[in-house]
RNA sequence: GGGCGGUUGGCGCAGUUGGUUAGCGCGCCACGUUGACAUCGUGGAGGUCACUGGUUCGAAUCCAGUACCGCCCACCA
């Protein structure tokens, strides 16, 4: 190690290791019972997805828990794959397509899907290639897709189940509607942003004129911030209590450019404090008006195609047009014909699609749904019982309202890249139904049973022939499942359900799902689940819902949501703001492990990131390399194979000697029991701050500056040895590549890897706090002569008088290390036995210790005033504790212990006070 | 509109059941080529813990109110 250079260089490392850490299977786990699972499965990635720091700082977090459990002896097992992601992948695919200038209609279903898959066998591996490069320990052997045909048979079997159970149902309600990726979303997948727009003023012209008086206006004024909507309106509505207008009520007016007649009907969910009080009633564009169409048997009247441009109903002159086009025109022909009373500006909250962010149509349609509220109770309950915990707490409270108030869940894409929802039709009885329906425009309310509308059978196979009228024209549902319908049974459908229970489309297990079956008895439930905010109700809670349901047992039971990357200035990290950081640039650039540690350094839930952030983890790599290369460069060659804890007890059984090995082995062991702490609650950050604090202030600056006094020593050889063995082993969660290499590199090692090595225990024997607080006496004699500001290179002589017995006996033991770390010769005075009277404990002793340096503190004035400040200051707390001290109210109701500690804070500021006053008289 | 958080030195954060001279990292200033490391070391400056009131012998910590910031949900036409 000594030849090689003082700079850590991570290139030469990283791709090396991973490849034999999967050569030797060291990721790969197995069931077995003598072993106690531990197992997360990864939030799959998008196949279309390139690694970003959301993902980086993921998966760092999941690999170091897998990597922790793993060595603390558990079967631990990551479990990888990738998610189809429908349309996200399909609209990726089909830009691809429109630069050739086709679309997918053209291609046809068939051909499209093959070009899907080609895509997907193409670029679906990217991520996990990215994966890869950070370190991520999965078992890779396990990897998984949610259109694999195994996995694909679970979505099935869950939909047919559901279906039979009346869990999922086919209905015709107002849903959002993307006109860009022309298909409904879910609630979730149409995230209401604030929009800037008007409200605009229309005017309905009244079908009669008022009879009395030409006061009255002769229309009804309507405020609508979506004009275009007009021409699907089938009634205004009024609150019944309005006295304005409850005149109106049953009264007629006349839609203004279709030229229809709107009854005025009274509903009580209209504010008469908004806009007008009057509502134009549109049921196919509006949930409310949907609602209440329902409520007062109205006409559905559709105005718009899928596509967002206006259809025939919106009269010839707008047919066709876009609808924001058509809002505009329409705008105009409204003031020509004065039926438009005035625009206001208004902010109101609009559904954008999360793929393309164009603005949601609420739309009536014809959709797929699962009915939540069953599925919801047991998943609230499991929560609220504790036994699914959310870190941090605060998650939980959010999960438990929206699943309060959960509604039912539209499942069903108008996509082709999928799960094809598994229902057939009779294309016959499915015609007469369509004859039936006049398409654009329907009495409500719709009660249409499945049977009605042509559906057959629901299952994998097509029937021959129909039931009901014998027509072998069958088709199956075009449309296909919602990319979190099969995400959502992740936790069990990895490992292969269903196949030892009655399955309900009824195909035979193959042997491999035998197999897959045996690891999800073992690894279901699995451990902890880590993930983003953001998919909480998308993904996690659908998870708890669908595990309860299927398997009946939670997925998981412990939730941790990590906090989202910002820039610096706090703007979410993304590819449209142009604010990303690469990972794979980063690791380029700095290393895997200085990504991973530097990530995980950074306090706070949301993480500030600016490039300069990860220089913080390439520095203490660098320090790693050097601090291990210095001790394995001093190491003889004869170390013992295993050098253990309780080999250091044996050796520093002796009294009297070796204090500083002592001191950095009680607080290596602490530090063991402080990291195996926060781990169990997922405190990373707290972890990883004290390593690294042990590693840099303790081990480094103090123990093996200590330590080279005398390198050749047999016990500091020991301790130097453990202690790196150990602290490469914490390390290793976080920088996996780092420390497998100097693992490599160490003289004497008994396991072959770190990455299957044990974790260490703490041996609490080891824990010293005499030696803790003997070694602060030290440190607080170093630091107040570091404090006169002398020069180092200058020989001093530097006399240390102290009243202590105690404090004399260990500056006699340990003047050298006093030596080591001020580069100043010590020379101790011990004084007359009268001065020795204040015994309170080795630490106040240690603060009395008077020190006087010879020929050089750095300016007489300089010192004078701090010394007169620090008196100052201590006179304050003294008052402080004085005041408490004759408060009868303290003394009285205050706990002994209290008092206590107050009176010996008192007797060690009068000491230490005593002894900067001696100070002051030294220097005048 | 409903729910949930936050406010501690220039920035990002700790601060366990109320009792330590309020800590840490980054940044800043000064010094330093000490036989692992300048991707380093040493020292230093910098905070009346948002505000007001209350509980208490004692409040950054508990309670109430105020101000500001943020997040989630929601059908304000």
């Amino acid at each position: 190690m000594e030849n090689l250079s003082t700079r850590y260089t991570p290139k030469d490392v990283e791709d090396k290791w991973f490849k034999i850490w999967n050569e030797k299977g060291c990721f790969h786990t197995e069931s077995s019972p003598n072993k106690d699972p531990y197992c997360i499965v990864i939030p799959p990635p998008n196949v279309t997805g390139i690694l970003h720091m959301g993902h980086a700082l993921n998966n760092t977090l999941q690999d170091i828990l897998i990597r922790y459990k793993r060595m603390k002896g558990y079967n631990s097992l990551w479990v990888p794959g990738t998610d189809h992601a429908g349309i996200a992948t399909q609209n990726v695919v089909e830009r691809d397509l429109a630069k050739e200038k086709k679309t997918r209609y053209e291609l046809g279903r068939e051909k499209f899907v093959e070009r899907m898959w080609e895509w997907t066998g193409k670029n679906g591996g990217k991520i996990i290639e990215q994966l890869k490069k950070m370190g991520s320990s999965c078992d890779w052997e396990r990897e998984r897709f949610t259109l694999d045909e195994g996995y694909s048979e679970a979505v099935n079997e869950v939909f047919v189940r559901l279906y039979n159970e009346g869990l999922i149902y086919k209905g015709s309600y107002i849903i959002n509607w993307c006109p860009r990726c022309q298909s409904a979303l879910s609630d979730e997948e149409a995230p209401h942003k604030e929009v800037q727009g008007n409200l605009y003023y229309i005017r309905y012209p009244l079908r009669k004129k008022p009879e009395t008086g030409n006061q009255k206006p002769d229309y009804v004024v309507v405020a609508t911030t979506r004009p275009e909507t007009m021409f699907g309106d089938t009634a205004l509505a009024v609150n019944p209590n309005d006295k304005r207008y409850k005149a109106l009520i049953g009264k007629k007016v006349i839609l203004p450019i279709a030229e229809r007649e709107l009854e005025i009907i009274a509903d009580d969910f209209v504010d008469p404090e908004f806009g007008t009080g009057v509502v134009k009633v549109t049921p196919f564009h509006d949930p409310n008006d949907y609602e209440m169409g329902n409520r007062h048997k109205l006409d559905g009247i559709l105005c718009i195609n899928p596509d967002g441009t206006m259809n025939a109903n919106a009269t010839e002159n707008y047919d066709g047009m876009d609808r924001f086009e058509a809002r505009e025109a329409l705008i105009e022909e409204l003031k020509e014909r004065k039926l438009l009373e005035k625009i206001e500006p208004h902010t109101h909250s609009v559904g954008h699609c999360y793929r393309c962010h164009t603005v949601i149509e609420p739309y009536f349609s014809e959709q797929w749904f699962v009915r939540m509220k069953p599925l919801s109770g047991k998943a609230l309950e499991e929560v609220e019982k504790g036994n699914i915990n959310f870190y941090p707490r605060r998650w939980h409270k959010i999960y438990v309202n929206w699943m309060e108030n959960i509604r039912d869940w539209c499942i069903s894409r108008q996509i082709w890249w999928g799960h094809r929802i598994p229902v057939w039709y009779c294309k016959n009885c499915y015609d007469k139904y369509l004859k039936n329906r006049h398409a654009q425009r329907l009495k409500l309310p719709l009660e249409i049973s499945d049977k009605e509308t042509g559906i057959i059978h629901v299952g994998l196979d097509k029937p021959r022939k129909c039931p009901d009228c014998g027509s072998q024209e069958i088709f199956q549902d075009p449309d296909v499942l919602d990319t979190w319908f099969s995400s959502w049974l992740w936790p069990f459908a990895v490992f292969g359900w269903p196949f030892n229970e009655p399955s309900a489309i009824s195909h035979q297990p193959s042997a491999e799902k035998k197999v897959l079956n045996a690891d999800l008895e073992y690894f279901y439930p699995t451990s902890c689940l880590i993930t983003a905010s953001e998919i909480i109700f998308f993904w996690v809670a659908r998870m708890i819902m669908s595990g309860l349901k299927f398997m009946g047992k939670i997925p998981f039971s412990d939730v941790y949501i990590h906090g989202t990357v910002r820039d610096d200035k706090g703007r979410k990290m993304s590819k449209s703001l142009g604010n990303a950081i690469d990972p794979l640039e980063v690791i380029e650039k700095y290393g895997a492990d200085a990504l991973r540690f530097s990530l995980i350094s950074i306090p706070g839930e949301d993480l500030y990131l600016s490039e300069n952030k990860f220089e913080f983890g390439r520095n203490l790599m660098n320090k790693i390399w050097n601090a291990s290369r210095f001790i394995i460069m001093n190491l003889e060659e004869n170390k013992p194979q295993d050098i253990s804890f309780k080999d250091i007890e044996k050796l520093l059984a002796d009294g009297d000697s070796y204090l500083a090995e002592k001191w950095i082995i009680s607080e290596l062991n602490q530090l063991i029991l402080d990291i195996d702490e926060a781990f169990g609650a997922y405190r990373f950050y707290e972890a990883a701050s004290k390593l690294y604090d042990f590693f840099r202030h303790k081990f480094c600056d103090w123990y093996i500056e200590i330590a080279k006094i005398d390198i050749k020593d047999e016990v500091t050889q020991s301790v130097l040895l453990v202690c790196l063995k150990t602290i490469l082993k914490l390390l290793h969660p976080y920088v996996p590549f780092i420390t497998e290499e100097i693992w490599q590199k160490l003289p004497a090692k008994e396991e072959e890897l770190i990455t299957t090595s044990s974790w260490p225990g703490a041996d609490k024997k080891l824990i010293s706090e005499a030696a803790g607080e003997q070694f602060d006496s030290i440190k607080e004699i170093v630091l107040k002569i570091r404090n006169e500001g002398l020069k180092f290179r200058v020989k001093h002589t530097v006399r240390i008088s102290t009243n202590h017995p105690g404090l004399i006996d260990l500056l006699n033991t340990y003047k050298k290390y006093v030596e080591k770390l001020t580069h100043l010769k010590v020379e101790l005075i011990v004084p007359s036995k009268e001065v020795i009277k204040e015994a309170v404990g080795s630490k106040v002793a240690a603060m009395s210790a008077s020190i006087y340096i010879e020929g050089g503190l750095k300016d007489f004035g300089i010192e004078r005033a701090r010394l007169k400040k620090e008196i100052e200051k201590i006179n304050e707390e003294i008052l402080k504790t004085d005041n408490h001290l004759k408060n009868k109210g303290f003394l009285n109701k205050a706990p002994e212990k209290a008092i206590e500690q107050m009176k010996k804070k008192k007797v060690e500021f009068e000491i230490r006070r005593q002894s900067l006053k001696k100070d002051l008289e030294e220097l005048a």
